[in-house]
DNA sequence: TTAGATGCAAAGACTTTGCGCACTT
DNA sequence: AAGTGCGCAAAGTCTTTGCATCTAA
């Protein structure tokens, strides 16, 4: 149940070595942009953000080190509905609130999943993966928007 | 907390002219697939059996025409994890718990989400969507192969 | 040195769109 | 008759893959 401590770039790179990769300039470049980057991003603006610090590093790439840095466990990806995937770094698990109208995505602590995920397993066998828990519905603002 | 009555074809008809739109070969053909097709379906599959009734009928018009169903409230569509989206009749309004292993979908009834629709809406404000639940994991009988 | 990593370009999966003709109403 | 809906083909979005080259260790 312990959140892992927030990574530094150093022992993100040291979790590469350790994983039996290589660290390379596109590999740090990825993990800088995903350390100062808040939140969920589609590989799309992580790619843009890369190119930002190193223009030669090229979107297949970029896409080949998100999916090593799952593999290592250092990384997270969701589907939140249509579209492109978003990722973020490994952190507190949590889920997301996706609203229809807006799109936008509210995180929300893992324990309020606790009742639901014991529910499941005791009804269904099912085990809740919570790093992808991926919820859609109409969100505070958009709900007081559409009622006016 | 009624669940609408199982359509039938004729029903289903209907609504599209209540609508406004056009009855055609398609559409009927589409709507039989609907019909005759249990749990969820990829578009792929529905063109595949559409292509069975009708060869002529194009996929492009099929994903017209779920849109067209699904703007009169005939159709839910879902996107379960990564990959094609998942088209049903609007039914009982269900949930949908996918397996990260061997991809298997069930069913769960709304219900299961009543207290965390509760919990979202009064801390988050948050208006569930209750035919859009996916929740991914691992389903039981994976559970069972994962520790042997 | 040498196997793993990258860039580039092409392909792939899924879905949408433009256009002129056909069919429903 | 009028105009919606259709087939076809092309484009669009997001992601993966093949291959020759380069580079970290």
């Amino acid at each position: 149940m312990s959140s892992p401590a927030p990574l530094t770039l150093d022992e993100l790179l040291a979790r590469v070595r350790a994983g039996g990769r290589r660290v390379t300039v596109a590999k740090r470049t990825v993990a800088r942009v995903l350390l100062t980057t808040t939140g969920h991003t589609r590989a799309d603006d992580l790619i843009n953000d890369v190119h930002v610090m190193a223009p030669d590093v090229s979107a297949s790439t970029v896409y080949r080190i998100l999916d090593e840095f799952e593999e290592l466990g250092l990384v997270v990806h969701a589907h939140l509905g249509s579209g492109a995937a978003v990722y973020h770094l490994a952190g507190p698990v949590h889920g997301h609130l996706v609203c229809n109208v807006c799109h936008a995505t509210t995180e929300v602590p893992s324990a309020v999943f606790d009742a639901l995920a014991q529910d499941l397993r005791h009804e269904y066998g099912f085990t809740l993966d919570r790093h992808h828990v991926a919820l859609s519905g109409v969100c505070a603002a958009c709900a007081r928007r559409r009622i006016s």
